[in-house]
DNA sequence: CTGATACCCTACCTTCGAGGTAGGTTTTTG
DNA sequence: CAAAAACCTACCTCGAAGGTAGGGTATCAG
């Protein structure tokens, strides 16, 4: 497993607050009970989506949480950065300030990190398929007049319905049964 | 962070056997200084290469780890598969053991998981990026004749070397001070 | 044959962060 | 005002990641 759970319900809370009407709040205990997930976990998770700009919120009676943005504005590589923090596929490959990739091993400028390139290309593949997800194409297929609800990924489709099974690795004997 | 140790360590291992000379062992010893890292800990790591038949072994005196096959014939899937076990995104989707993706939250079978698609695209296109990718792509460009040594991905450049400006993608939550 | 080399195996140990609780404070509404 | 809800800080716990330890076993050099 690679992402926490903080992703994982984070995504959930969103879809949920995604499928409601956009005008008024969400009460995170709907939410909670819904997903038959712990509230006050997820008031963590939520605090990080709302500093990241991702969801508004009204306190009080009456109040909630609500998008931000609208669900097609929103990638899921947003939500789950603001939930994971950086993303890495390992710690060699995660960002310092100043937004270079770092390797604790390559203070030698001369040694060259055989193993980094395919780090590199695990973490943009990831990256890649994240940010062509956007939180609408999560909704259950509601006709939004004018605006096909599949666009999907932007150069290639991201996810192939059937996978195909190659050698051991994915081996779904029933694939993705949607 | 997202794999563990495991995986870092065994492609390093990986490597490694793949600079020498196919027809003679490598102890691993050399290896763990080589790349200074603990020997006990490598022996776990290389035993589950061996059963899962990407290394051979050769015990007693002068023995040591060689490939089982050719570099170009390795994929990254392979090594990250026998060390990390079933690559998945999240607990959800993981496979079981007759290798159907199973979520527990899916036993009723009128509620389809929302968010299972963002998760099952995410688990491909890391699949994807392993499989293109080959243990002799990390190689030193020694240019074997006949073969050239940059197949890399399939489709699209998977790393840019520079990743220019990411968004806020890049922000670190815990600025990994290396 | 004997020692050295190196794989092989099982058991253990320690730290740390994921995942969650708890309890209080503040704001808003009816 | 009382209830509803966001907001905040502190804490707790448990399992796995990341090792260590120590022996056993095969192979080679001399």
């Amino acid at each position: 497993m690679m992402f926490s759970t903080k992703a994982e319900y984070g995504v959930r809370v969103m879809v949920e607050l995604a499928r409601r009407r956009a005008d008024q709040p969400v009460p995170l205990a709907e939410i909670a009970e819904h997903d038959q997930l712990p509230l006050a976990y997820l008031e963590h998770l939520v605090a990080r989506l709302r500093k990241a700009g991702l969801v508004e919120s009204r306190r009080g009676a009456r109040g909630g949480y609500l998008l931000a943005r609208s669900a097609r504005e929103i990638s899921m590589a947003e939500i789950v950065q603001a939930l994971e923090g950086s993303i890495a596929p390992i710690e060699c490959i995660s960002e310092a300030a100043d937004g270079s990739l770092v390797c604790a091993r390559e203070a030698d400028p001369h040694h060259v990190c055989p193993t980094k390139l395919l780090w590199t290309r695990v973490r943009y593949s990831i990256v890649r398929t994240l940010q062509d997800t956007k939180l609408s194409d999560l909704l259950p297929t509601e006709s939004k007049p004018g605006s096909p609800s599949k666009p999907a990924a932007s150069s290639k489709p991201a996810a192939p319905s059937k996978p195909a099974a190659p050698s051991k690795l994915a081996a779904p004997s029933k694939p993705v049964a949607a």
